[in-house]
DNA sequence: CTGCATCCCCAAGGATACTG
DNA sequence: CAGTATCCTTGGGGATGCAG
């Protein structure tokens, strides 16, 4: 007996597929690599922030695109939202235990490419030159 | 004149930084983790490819943007172009040393994503319906 | 096949002002 | 403090055409 399963596993038909153009994952993805997703989510792997706390962590980040991005990781259950009815109003976001596992990922990703820029600057000079 | 060096140093004065605006880390970063970077150097990660074949299998990419893609991590010294002069022409495009340390950590946040869709769909559906 | 050049649109995202 | 609302600009990126 041969079922569609095994026709065609082995490729790439998991249940989810980032090359596929329509698959709902590479839209996670985009939020995780976006331009301020994976900065955010690293800069809360080193522990829970407030809002104000992020936005100065992470350098360059719009209060609009800091809110944004925010909402956007914690729907798909990355990030947990804890606010306190105080006021002034005090909001605390941490990772959960799924954005954890993409921010630790994330960490040594990021942590590498930072170790390897001598290696990348010497590589863009080479280019350059090459064509200059 | 305060400078972003100065306003961060003392916290994380790294040679590099990505956390600080004007880190040249940060633009490697999203040669890595853009909207198609991550996919080509993933793809390119389970061996060499040329461009067509590149093109087919990173479902979604224009020709523009691949080969731009692929310029921007060819100077970062993440990828090595290897032009065969022949008739018709035949490029191959493959990691380097630098680009497999990339391309490997990024596989395996890619992978976790993927794995974790279920979870993050699930996350999805209660966000949403807890605020219809 | 492997691209580069051009046109053009639209959405990402910055700036600013306002609210609870 | 922690956001939301609005406006407006820029460049990311798709479509098309051409070339070696």
């Amino acid at each position: 007996m041969t079922t569609t399963q095994e026709l065609t596993e082995g490729l790439d038909d998991l249940p989810y597929n980032v090359f596929a153009k329509a698959c709902p994952s590479r839209g996670t993805l985009e939020h995780v690599t976006g331009r301020w997703g994976g900065l955010i989510l690293c800069a809360l792997f080193e522990g829970s922030l407030r809002f104000n706390e992020l936005r100065r962590r992470v350098d360059g980040v719009s209060e609009k695109m800091l809110s944004q991005t925010l909402h956007a990781l914690e729907r798909d259950g990355l990030v947990h939202r804890e606010a306190q009815p105080t006021n002034p109003p005090r909001v605390d976001y941490e990772l959960t235990r799924l954005g954890r596992g993409v921010a630790e990922r994330l960490h040594g990703l990021i942590h590498f490419v930072e170790d390897s820029m001598d290696e990348v600057l010497a590589a863009r000079e080479r280019y350059d030159s090459a064509r200059a």
